[in-house]
DNA sequence: GTCAGATCCTTAGTGAGGAC
DNA sequence: GTCCTCACTAAGGATCTGAC
């Protein structure tokens, strides 16, 4: 703006960018401006009402947007992901077959599920809510079923069960409520989401932007590993496996702790909303080559010479 | 833009334990 | 004994990153 004080006999107050709305003094000699000077001088105090206007709105959508950032936008997210998933295996994937000769199939599908709506605000928000205000989470059940038709799974359903059920919610407004309180809420400090709920209804928190990213990954495993890191701390990576067995290997501690079979469950349960077809051996697979990589590359980057 | 190095991810393979 | 699962290592491709 080209409002020099001592050229127009304008004084101006700030307090800031973004503190009170500018104050603007006008000397009393105004009268004895020429008119040149005068006009300009009612332009700039009108342009400076206009820019405090506009200021006021700015800060209004500012502050919606903001709002919908840290309320809506995590429990939206992660309830469309649940739903899309649920979609896909409901409408358009058949029982899953033996072999993973399905699986290049679905992760087409699903890269292209993902490019529709990953990270889009302009989701068609009917749609959504007429997906969710329609069957699709009557599927839920199938979901925590499916342990039962998986011989040789890895125990989740009968292991981990009591501890943590696998999700049969299918009250909509349940899950919809569990899901978004639980993301809004958790690690809601000074007005920013640090952690997002794994899974709606497992209280599972994962940091959001290992949340984010596994949301993006393009398999199981990927989604996996990343989630992995999002929920449990690195301590707990290196001293853990998946169920707690020993290592195969002599040389190696002979028995690790398992990981919080609670939020490997709602790890597992993220992944298969996600990815319906994959395999739970393929997942924990992934999951223990993530866990064998870290302990693999500190003990080399450690240097310690009864690992190498 | 290209290249080299680092890092990530997937997968094959090995060895061991357990169920049958 | 056979088969399956799990833990682990390592190879190799994909991707990222920084220097030029």
């Amino acid at each position: 703006m080209a409002d020099s004080p001592d050229s127009s006999g304008l004084q101006r107050t700030t307090s800031g960018s973004v503190g009170p709305p500018v104050v603007v003094k006008v000397e009393s000699g105004v009268s004895s401006l020429s008119p040149t000077h005068t006009s300009e001088l009612y332009f700039l105090r009108s342009r400076v009402r206009e820019l405090e206007r506009e200021k006021a709105e700015l800060s209004a959508e500012n502050q919606r947007l903001k709002t919908m950032l840290v309320h809506e936008i995590p429990g939206l997210l992660s309830t469309m992901w649940q739903t899309l998933g649920q979609a896909n295996s409901h409408h358009s994937i058949p029982a899953p077959t033996s072999r993973s000769d399905n699986y290049p199939l679905y992760l087409h599908q699903q890269h292209s599920t993902n490019q529709d709506v990953e990270l889009r605000p302009q989701v068609n928000s009917q749609q959504l809510q007429e997906d969710l205000s329609g069957d699709i989470f009557e599927s839920w059940g199938p979901l925590g079923s499916e342990d039962e038709e998986m011989p040789g799974d890895l125990g989740l359903g009968s292991n981990m069960g009591e501890e943590a059920p696998l999700c049969s919610q299918t009250n909509m407004e349940e899950l919809r409520r569990s899901c978004s309180e639980s993301q809004c809420t958790a690690g809601n400090i000074n007005g920013h989401v640090s952690q997002v709920e794994v899974y709606p209804g497992s209280g599972v928190l994962c940091d959001i932007r290992s949340w984010q990213a596994a949301n993006q990954a393009q398999s199981p495993t990927a989604m996996a590993r990343t989630l992995l890191m999002g929920v449990f701390d690195m301590n707990t990576l290196m001293n853990s496996n998946l169920r707690g067995g020993r290592s195969r290997r002599p040389a190696f501690q002979p028995q690790r702790s398992a990981l919080d079979p609670h939020k490997i469950n709602a790890i597992f349960n993220a992944i298969l909303a996600r990815f319906p077809l994959a395999k739970k051996g393929v997942i924990g697979s992934g999951i223990n080559s993530k866990l064998s990589e870290i302990r693999f590359r500190s003990r080399r980057a450690n240097r310690d010479p009864r690992f190498l």
